[in-house]
DNA sequence: CGTAGTCGATTACATATGTAAACGCTTTCT
DNA sequence: AGAAAGCGTTTACATATGTAATCGACTACG
């Protein structure tokens, strides 16, 4: 059923800039995490601390000791969290349903020429499967 | 360019399910908008009026004087923001892309059938209309 | 051995958001 | 006329979120 069982809390917009550095490489210390996105985001150690804590507060992220800090690591896949986010997108402004979610991006030049290949062939790909 | 100078400030969930009332009818008085979404949510009469005076502020919403009360009306397009929301997931989430985005979904089993049909056909109009 | 640096943990504080009660004005029954 | 009801506005308050400073423990250098 592929439930959000292991999403219990959201991830909020700041917490997921410091997922995606550790979805990127992992794991990694505060410092080094920090080395990842503070510089673009104008944040502090301090605040990279923060986000830490609160995503391992909320099991999004695991922390092993190492000496005497600690190193972190994804705890949830970021696939999972790419879907659950998408989906309740598609369940929040289209009813669950996708396909207005396209035509709305189509809409919104937000589609490239690219994306309609790949689109193309994944579209081919599923409906083979789904026929399956 | 589509930007999104007409949405100035962000509408939050709550105030989501308010313009989702008046998209689907306007204008509509407070007391009309609580009867579309004030059962569903469990929000006494007090709280959408706090959303519609948010989202006035927000010039989300217009409100025309009506004798003693107010009508309210959307002050911008549903689609617009539907496009601009998407657009926001896809840019945050996806770097900009929609094929991931659509991959993501497909793996989160959130396309049906119908949207897969729908999307196919899309794509067709699309991809045809691109190469104009 | 003490002191400076480094960590995570704790605390802080502003703004956003959800949810609503209180207030003040006007209209409408009685 | 006075009370009740209906409206928008103002105020309230809890939780979430962004963004840090501070604290207490430990380590490493001098």
């Amino acid at each position: 059923m592929a439930d959000e069982s292991l999403i219990g809390e959201r991830i909020t917009e700041a917490e997921h800039a410091v997922m995606e550095a550790l979805w990127t490489r992992a794991p990694l210390t505060a410092a080094e995490v920090c080395d990842a996105v503070c510089e673009p985001r104008g944040w502090g150690l301090a605040t990279v601390k923060t986000l830490l804590s609160r995503l391992v507060a909320k099991d999004a992220v695991a922390s092993q000791p190492d000496g005497k800090r600690f190193l972190y690591s994804p705890a949830i896949a970021r696939a999972d969290y790419l879907g659950g986010e998408s989906k309740r997108l598609v369940d929040r402004l289209f009813g669950g349903r996708a396909a207005p979610l396209f035509a709305h991006l189509a809409e919104a030049e937000a589609l490239t020429a690219t994306d309609l290949t790949e689109i193309e062939a994944l579209l081919k790909a599923l409906m083979a499967e789904g026929g399956r």
